[in-house]
DNA sequence: CTTGACCTTGGACCGTACTCCACTGTTTAG
DNA sequence: CTAAACAGTGGAGTACGGTCCAAGGTCAAG
């Protein structure tokens, strides 16, 4: 698959895919002409890196966590440490923004004005 | 109250209180000695935006809800307003958060790898 | 054999959000 | 009176995450 069919379907640009490339956040090889060929996986990693992405990891985080994937590819366990582990991020986030959101609710309730927010302790 | 008490209230250097009343997410008045002189609102104010922040709310957006807020600042419906739309968009990165979260724990049951993520549609 | 769509590279540039620096002025404590 | 601790300014630099561009190579269709 050559760059411009993945970054459609990727739903990213050219350009952005060259730069994840370059830092390592996706990998192809190269056909005799030099253009880049991915393998249809990097479809679904792409996705994948979007939706890291939106939860607030940073690209070096994410091609780090896909590294590690890559170096212990065919232990299932070490795969599923490594999942309850972004599990485990995950539900930090989800902790941090369930705190925030209840904050929120009790101004809506009290019409409590914007200065007296996180005024915490 | 100077910058430095403010700074160290708010929990952020100078340089970033310097650089947020550049770009209007606080103000301040100035002394005679040039300065500059908050109120103690900015402290829970600067906080908020820390709080906004972390929620992906980017400074331009802050420094405009917080103008909204400054236009129609006794109107406790105004406020519920915009805190349930703040409410709204945690609740949807929550959502995001829970989906990944149960595709990840689905391979940790199964050991299946990652290039199967986010294999949508 | 040209046209157009695709690909390559390197490097410049952008916006966001700071961070650091040098140099200078002000205030405060001993 | 002096030294330290604070304040001011402007401007450069950083990190991240792209985005754009120019100059050129490749390939399939007409």
């Amino acid at each position: 698959m050559r760059i411009g069919e993945l970054a459609a379907q990727a739903g990213m640009s050219r350009d952005t895919i060259r730069f994840y490339e370059k830092v390592g956040l996706v990998t192809g090889r190269r056909l005799a002409n030099g253009y880049r060929d991915f393998p249809p996986e990097a479809v679904p990693w792409l996705h994948y890196v979007r939706t890291a992405q939106t939860l607030g990891f940073s690209l070096a985080e994410i091609a780090r966590h896909g590294e590690e994937l890559r170096e212990a590819p065919d232990s299932a366990q070490a795969l599923s440490v490594l999942f309850e582990q972004k599990i485990q991020v995950i539900d930090a986030r989800m902790a941090e923004l369930a705190t925030l959101r209840a904050e929120l609710a009790t101004r809506v309730d009290t019409g409590c004005p914007l200065r007296a927010i996180g005024r915490p302790s």
